[in-house]
DNA sequence: ACCCTCACG
DNA sequence: GACGTACGTGAGGGTG
């Protein structure tokens, strides 16, 4: 135990509890309890590192204080805090209690001044930690009195603050009554922020230094901080942390006591948490609570072993080839695989300490060469048996293959496991993973190589720092996987898992590392044309006006529009202003010749920036191609997802956007092939559904949209009118959405009662889509989730939503996800056939995109008719379903001709 | 960090 | 009666 009193600023931790642990989490009774879960892991990691002999929880009081009577506006303009986060406060309270820790907290002050005043009264009688992220804290440091903010491990003392800030912590009050602070409300001096602030406090010393020598500033700066002298008097009543308020306790009041675990256990069982260490009596080795949780192996560094000899390596080898799983994570230079080079390899598996083989490490320390250790290793990745499992093993995959290391071994990943399990969240990252699962907080890569400007490549990190962290990852990994591989199998997620998601794994390694080649030249000169194209829109665009302004502004924009020019048409509200989108401009158009100058300097501004002037930068240099990365655990649907960059947004409607396709070209005598399912959600919904009049539609092969307008309006397919047609086709895909009258009126401009009608003449023909939109809803509120035909699930937890904008959005998310997600399936399995066949058939042909329903080949023209034969029968059969599928491929020199 | 807008399926 | 009104993404620019 370490003597020192531990002054925790709860408020603080109340809010990175509740934001670091993402939402979702309740217990039986339906209360929240993200908060309260992470409250109690941070106490337990903090209680544990710093092993304090004392110990204070402060809580802000909460109802005015002292600021709110000398300023009304203080803190006016925070919102108050969501109520998930409201409920939590009492649990929070009464968990402090139950760990006996003594609360302090005062009406009409801030738990700032109460941390102040508590730091002062004990200085002299022991060294004080104060652990807040709250930088106005930092005032109170001085050599006996730190400040730790746990979130990034970062400790100030007198001497960091001065570096973080500019300035010591005695002038830390005045340094932010002067540069102000917006989320406090506090005014500050206008045009004053952290840089000139530090310099004024450097060159004056004071805030009365910089007041007496105002005659040695000149312009604006002068004038503004002349003007300002009562705003930051008063600034400075509020940053000034309040340190004289009175309390009759002693040190001795403050000693740590154990927690209450009778009363802490049953609090557990309230929230529904499993038993931890708090709740671990120390002659009790068996967690009592009816043992349904395994024990919680804890990570501990001091089993990490670090191998820089040979021999010790090759017995490591030995001991991994008996394994039937281990993890292994690689550490290197660069997140771009493309220009990755390993740095160091750590291993993990049942029942052995998890292992560092740094390989380059600038450190003195002698390493095992990197050729040396892959040599070793590669019997160990080329083991068939073996289940060789990572935290995102697509990134490993791609590194290992630049180094002619295959892995011929099973692969297990456990960022997708999470995927699949939990597909509503959006974090599957590792240090996520450990806290939900694991309960434990991982050494961020920041703390180990910095950030920003400072961060230093990998190799240049401390060995023993590096081992920590690089091990830790792999023993985590390990971890978290034998926990979620039994939750895939009892969820029934495993077909899904292995023959499915781990496949494409492997696809996608393919597909990203060959990479899409670019016409670099006919990018640059359609660039350039379209750039002249927008200096002399701009120029209309000013005219037309009155004045220059920036175009890219909405809220310029708005206020030319809407106020200026005063125009009444196609008023919309945004919940900042009104709005100016390609709606809006498009009602304006026929009356200001302003607008379609607008939409088009959009349209052109939109390719140029977007497009344009970006993909030619991002060719590798390398390869000479682009190199789009995958997300397999991004869209909650199942649908992969395309970034850096997005090769799924890529423009193919209008005349200009439709150039840039043909910028994606092929390798000499090659060519492009793109294959395409052909109206694939709506075939899903005719199976899934299983209506037959929809069904019977597809099974003829007539247009689907004219066939449905037939049927609605109670024509034959050729009486249907061009704007039946549009008709049908926008209630064909709104139905897929959920789509109401409203919407449908706006999109095919008929009353509101006419879409009413209309819709209700399609569930007329087509009655069981309605048994399925209701079945699907009903199934959802059943069990919270929807399923894909392929069993993928989505969580749908706002199905209960009391607020009715939000459960009807949850209804129409349960209606789409069973057909995106099962449409996303399909083409996944399409593309581990194709890929399997390719290899085996066409060597040279490689598939380079997927577009969610269209999948795009680079093909040596003397392969064409196999390649198109190969993928046509591969995704038309890839499934069975009630309708048949239909795939259409096109070819030609590039994407746009494929088309 | 958030909003608006817009590119795709 | 008021409110808002179709799903899933990624990216760029403006704003505070």
């Amino acid at each position: 135990m370490k003597n020192q009193l531990l002054i925790i600023d709860g408020s603080s931790y109340i809010f990175r509890a509740f934001y670091g642990v993402r939402a979702g989490l309740t217990n039986q009774a339906g209360l929240p309890t993200n908060a309260v879960f992470g409250f109690k892991n941070m106490m337990m990691q903090l209680l544990k590192e710093e092993d304090p002999s004392h110990c204070i929880m402060v809580f802000d009081k909460p109802g005015p204080t002292f600021r709110n009577e000398i300023y009304p506006e203080y803190k006016a303009n925070r919102e108050s805090a969501p109520d998930d986060l409201k409920l939590q406060f009492e649990p929070i309270y009464q968990l402090n209690n139950h760990l006996n820790i003594p609360l302090v907290w005062l009406d009409r002050f801030e738990a700032d001044d109460v941390i102040g005043s508590l730091a002062r009264k004990f200085a002299g009688q022991i060294p004080i930690t104060i652990i807040s992220g709250d930088k106005d804290l930092t005032q109170l440091v001085t050599d006996t009195t730190s400040m730790l903010d746990t979130m990034n491990n970062k400790r100030y003392t007198p001497e960091t603050v001065k570096e973080k800030f500019g300035v010591p912590p005695e002038l830390i009050a005045e340094y932010l009554a002067v540069i102000g602070d917006t989320s406090d409300n506090i005014p500050g001096i206008n045009g004053v922020g952290p840089k000139t602030a530090a310099k004024l406090f450097k060159q004056f010393g004071s805030i009365t230094g910089i007041y007496e020598n105002l005659n040695q500033l000149k312009g604006k700066q002068k004038e503004s901080i002349s003007n300002s002298r009562e705003l930051v008097a008063l600034s400075l009543r509020l940053t000034n942390i309040r340190c004289d308020l009175e309390f009759n306790s002693q040190l001795d009041d403050y000693r740590r006591k154990e927690p209450k675990i009778d009363e802490l256990s049953a609090f557990y069982q309230e929230m529904n948490f499993r038993p931890d260490a708090f709740t671990k009596r120390a002659d009790d080795d068996s967690n009592s609570a009816g043992g349904q949780v395994h024990s919680n192996k804890k990570l501990d560094y001091s089993r990490y072993e670090m191998i820089t000899r040979q021999e010790r390596l090759l017995e490591v080898r030995q001991m991994l080839l008996k394994q039937t799983r281990i993890v292994f994570d690689l550490e290197t230079t660069s997140l771009t695989t493309n220009e990755a080079e390993i740095v160091g390899i750590s291993f993990a598996w049942e029942d052995g300490n998890p292992v560092y083989i740094p390989v380059a490490h600038t450190d003195q320390v002698e390493q095992i060469p990197l050729e040396t250790v892959l040599d070793i290793l590669r019997p160990v990745f080329e083991k068939r048996e073996l289940r060789i499992i990572a935290q995102n093993i697509k990134y490993d995959m791609m590194v290992l293959a630049n180094y002619d290391i295959p892995i011929n071994a099973q692969i297990g990943d456990t960022m997708i496991q999470s995927y699949l399990l939990d597909a509503h969240r959006h974090r599957h990252n590792l240090d996520d993973l450990a806290m939900r699962h694991l309960e434990h907080v991982m050494i961020k890569f920041e703390d180990v190589a910095g950030k920003g400007k400072k961060q230093i490549p990998f190799s240049q990190v401390p060995i023993a720092t590096a081992m920590q962290y690089a091990a830790e990852d792999a023993d985590a990994t390990f971890q978290i996987h034998d926990i979620l591989s039994p939750r895939i199998t009892s969820e029934n997620l495993e077909t899904l898992y292995e023959t499915i998601e781990l496949p494409l794994c492997r696809t996608l390694v393919k597909m990203e590392t060959h990479g899409v080649k670019l016409d670099k030249a006919y990018l640059n000169e359609l660039c350039d044309k379209l750039r002249i194209d927008l200096v002399h829109l701009q120029n209309t665009i000013y005219e037309q006006a009155g004045e220059e302004f920036n175009i890219n502004s909405t809220q310029q924009l708005a206020t030319i529009l809407f106020e200026k020019m005063d125009i009444a048409i196609g008023r919309k509200k945004t919940k900042t202003g009104y709005s100016t989108d390609a709606s809006v401009l498009a009602k304006i158009a026929p009356f200001h010749p302003i607008a379609a100058n607008l939409l088009d300097y959009r349209t052109k501004n939109k390719l140029v920036n977007t497009y344009l002037s970006v993909l030619p930068s991002l060719i590798n240099p390398k390869t000479g191609r682009i190199h789009t990365s995958y997300s397999q655990v991004v869209a909650a649907t199942g649908r992969l997802s395309s970034s850096n960059p997005n090769l799924q947004n890529i423009p193919i409607k209008g005349e200009d956007g439709s150039k840039i396709r043909a910028a994606f070209i092929a390798d000499a005598g090659n060519l492009i092939v793109s294959a395409d399912y052909s109206q694939i959600e709506l075939r899903f919904l005719a199976h899934l559904s299983e209506d037959e009049g929809l069904i019977s539609v597809f099974e003829a092969g007539g247009d689907i949209h004219t066939e449905t307008a037939a049927a609605v309006y109670n024509a034959g397919a050729e009486g249907v009118s061009h704007e039946q047609r549009q008709a049908a086709k926008a209630i064909n895909f709104g139905i897929i959405y959920g789509m109401g009258a409203f919407r449908l009126s706006q999109e095919i401009n008929v009353s509101n009662a006419q879409a009413k009608q209309f819709i209700e003449a399609y569930f007329d023909r087509y009655p069981r889509i309605k048994s399925y939109m209701d079945d699907t809803i009903a199934f959802c509120q059943e069990n919270a989730y929807v399923e894909t035909m392929f069993r993928r699930k989505r969580a749908i937890p706002d199905i209960h939503s009391k607020n009715h904008m939000v459960r009807t959005a949850a209804e129409r998310m349960a209606i789409n996800t069973r057909i995106q997600g099962s449409a996303a399936d399909l083409i996944k399995i399409a593309m581990i056939d194709i890929q399997n066949k390719l290899e085996q058939e066409l060597p040279l042909t490689r598939m380079i995109m997927q577009v969610h329903d269209e999948l795009v080949f680079e093909v040596p023209q003397d392969n064409l008719d196999d390649l198109i034969g190969l993928v046509k029968k591969s995704m038309e059969t890839a499934v069975s379903l009630k309708v048949p599928l239909v795939v259409d491929v096109g070819h030609g020199k590039n994407w746009q001709e494929a088309h």
